[in-house]
DNA sequence: CGGCTGACTCTGG
DNA sequence: TCCAGAGCCAGCC
């Protein structure tokens, strides 16, 4: 079972099966991977172009905040997540408690 | 083809 | 509570 899929692939295909109204941190699909740090999923996710069929909206980090720097990008993000009904409190924080992903075998 | 940059997370002090 | 270091792939000039 070799994998001639870049990584970047793999971590496409992780978050690809993120169900709508749940959310993931960076490090939960790296640990799903297995073999490969918590910081290939953040920049997959900026290599990530909008209009492609990844939910990278889905994806947050650890703290249940959106880790994107200033920009349309992060607003955006905020907004496709409350249409889903994933919801923040006062901290602009989700809880993973209540929406975080199970796993792909949720 | 070489070097730089970028949406993270954990641990220790 | 804040700061620094380590782990590491892909795209762009």
């Amino acid at each position: 079972m070799e994998e001639k899929v870049p990584l970047y692939q793999q971590i496409y295909e992780v978050v690809r099966q993120i169900p709508s109204g749940r959310v993931a941190s960076y490090g939960q699909v790296a640990r799903i991977l297995g073999n490969v740090t918590p910081r290939m999923v953040g920049y997959a996710m900026s290599a990530t172009p909008s209009g492609s069929d990844i939910p990278w909206h889905r994806v947050i980090n650890a703290q249940g905040k959106i880790s994107i720097r200033e920009g349309i990008s992060a607003f955006m993000q905020r907004q496709l997540l409350e249409e889903e009904g994933v919801v923040f409190n006062e901290n602009h924080q989700t809880d993973f408690l209540l929406f975080g992903w199970q796993g792909p075998g949720e």
